[in-house]
RNA sequence: GGAGGGGUGCUGGAGCGGUUGAUCAGGCCAGUCUCGAAAACUGGUAGACCUCUUAAAGGGUCUCGAGAGUUCGAAUCUCUCCCCCUCCGCCA
């Protein structure tokens, strides 16, 4: 969420905030008001709430006058009447006032909320992933002679995957590992939050899969994602998409000390997500499911380092993949590929040979005071002024989608695959085969 | 699921319906003292929003778990909801 007074005092800042995405109406789908929405019906409601505002505190102010005043000639035992019929008629006046605010505020809340966070300016500008710039290529592809194969294939045939058994469990978008799956998974998990706890100083957390709505609004899931995730309609409560939601709410209404920033939080958790408007795609194997493994980390850091510990983050995550072994690409996204609440983001793909193509394992982004302010999370600087931090969060892995990777990139001729060197100790094996 | 207790500022803990945004203590910050520190003493210590000013200061509104109500006036009374704690039952 942006800062309602910038939005309201300078226009040419909403302006900019939005074509820096090409945007030119945030509201064009929003259903939840009558009638369209534009900026100027937006500035429009602002005045209007402005005036409004303004009318309703100098009536409360008199209101809060004469009660005072009344108790002072009740002390007195001094004749009240007319206090009593100014403040009668003042009140009916005021209740119109009220409830005429009040509707106003919600809806102009609820548009703030969907104004994206401003991207920074080393964004590059673009409409879509065609788009967006590689930054760098680590890692060298392996060459197979023989034709390699998807890793939904692979598992299946290895019987360390089995999505007939997950179709029969739960239906599509699901799957079920077995023995040296199950165990590799857990391999993975295991070695991620091992890595960034031992090498990379973060705290290792594990949260609650269930949260309440003010949690997803936190971390801007809600409104924006209603449809992405799953709700527990009799509770009232929502499966997360991912750890980010529990982890970065961990601080919502803390102030903390700047001589702890940046605090470093690392969570495995499952995530689920509906995956709506995503039908017929990736509907194989183990890229796009309901539910999946996800190793998150999360900083809470200062506006003057944010974007330096945005590059320490990513460089994390892709410690992960140099580490396996695995050839991976990190790519920038461009204006038009960058996700609602973020600054700015690098996304790692990692090669996939048995598809032929790069896949997205990581997301790293830098939020700035986005998260924060609806999060209300604040620190002390140094002059102990209280400011909000900056928030920045990346996958460290994906899990499943590193799983798959390590299937296709290790895959040997006769179908078995071969494990990478630091999971030796967390497989007790050199080789999954049949 | 049954019975009971409780939610107040950074923390603990007060608060006959009337200058109580809130006594007091602790913590924290600053100052005095000191070579320095401790102790002692003094002062300061909520946030959001509106308004005013070049700025500082000032004025105003709202906030005592959340929401609604009673009243000229609510932290204080009423209702609903949420959360926490204790005991019993059930249970991984």
């Amino acid at each position: 969420m942006h800062d309602l007074k910038k939005l309201r005092e300078s226009p040419e800042y909403i302006k900019d905030v939005l074509a820096r995405r090409g945007v030119s109406n945030p509201w064009k789908d929003w259903n939840d008001c009558d009638g369209p929405f534009d900026l100027e019906r937006f500035f429009r409601l602002q005045n209007e709430e402005l005036s409004l505002l303004r009318e309703v505190e100098s009536l409360r102010t008199r209101k809060n006058q004469i009660a005072a005043e009344f108790g002072k000639l009740k002390m007195a035992k001094e004749d009240t009447t007319a206090l009593a019929e100014e403040v009668e008629n003042l009140k009916v006046n005021l209740v119109d006032k009220e409830a005429k605010l009040a509707p106003l505020n919600a809806i102009m809340e609820a548009a703030a909320l969907r104004i994206p966070n401003r991207l920074d300016d080393s964004v590059p500008f673009g409409k879509s992933e065609a788009d967006n710039p590689l930054v760098r290529e680590v890692g060298t592809k392996s060459l197979f002679d023989f034709t390699p194969k998807a890793h939904w294939e692979i598992g299946e045939r290895l019987g360390i995957l089995d999505f007939a058994a997950a179709a029969k469990l739960s239906g599509s978008r699901f799957s079920v590992l077995k023995s040296d799956g199950a165990r590799l998974e857990r391999a993975l998990i295991s070695f991620m939050l091992d890595v960034h706890v031992r090498e990379h100083q973060f705290v290792e957390v594990l949260a609650p899969y269930l949260v309440n709505p003010k949690s997803l609004q936190g971390t801007g899931q809600l409104p924006k994602f209603r449809e992405e995730v799953f709700k527990l309609a009799q509770d009232d409560l929502y499966l997360i998409p991912t750890a980010e939601v529990t982890v970065t709410n961990l601080h919502r209404d803390d102030l903390l000390e700047e001589k702890d920033l940046p605090l470093k939080y690392v969570s495995y958790s499952a995530c689920f997500r509906r995956e709506a408007g995503s039908y017929g795609k990736d509907t194989k194997g183990l890229i796009r499911n309901h539910q999946f493994n996800k190793v998150e980390m999360v900083y809470f850091t200062t506006p003057e380092r944010s974007f330096a510990d945005l590059e320490t983050l990513t460089n994390e995550a892709e410690a992960i993949l140099r580490k396996l072994n695995v050839p991976y690409r990190v790519i920038s996204l461009c204006s038009g590929d960058t996700g609602f609440s973020s600054a700015k983001t690098y996304d790692l793909e990692v090669w996939m040979p048995g598809e032929n193509r790069w896949r997205e394992i990581s997301s790293c982004s830098c939020f700035t005071d986005f998260q924060a302010r609806r999060m209300n999370i604040k620190y002390k600087n140094a002059q102990g002024k209280k400011e909000l931090v900056h928030t920045l969060n990346g996958s460290g892995l994906a899990v499943g989608r590193l799983f798959a990777a390590i299937l296709e990139n290790f895959q040997l001729k006769d179908g078995s695959v071969s494990v990478p060197q630091p999971l030796l100790t967390y497989m007790g094996k050199d080789k999954i085969t049949i």
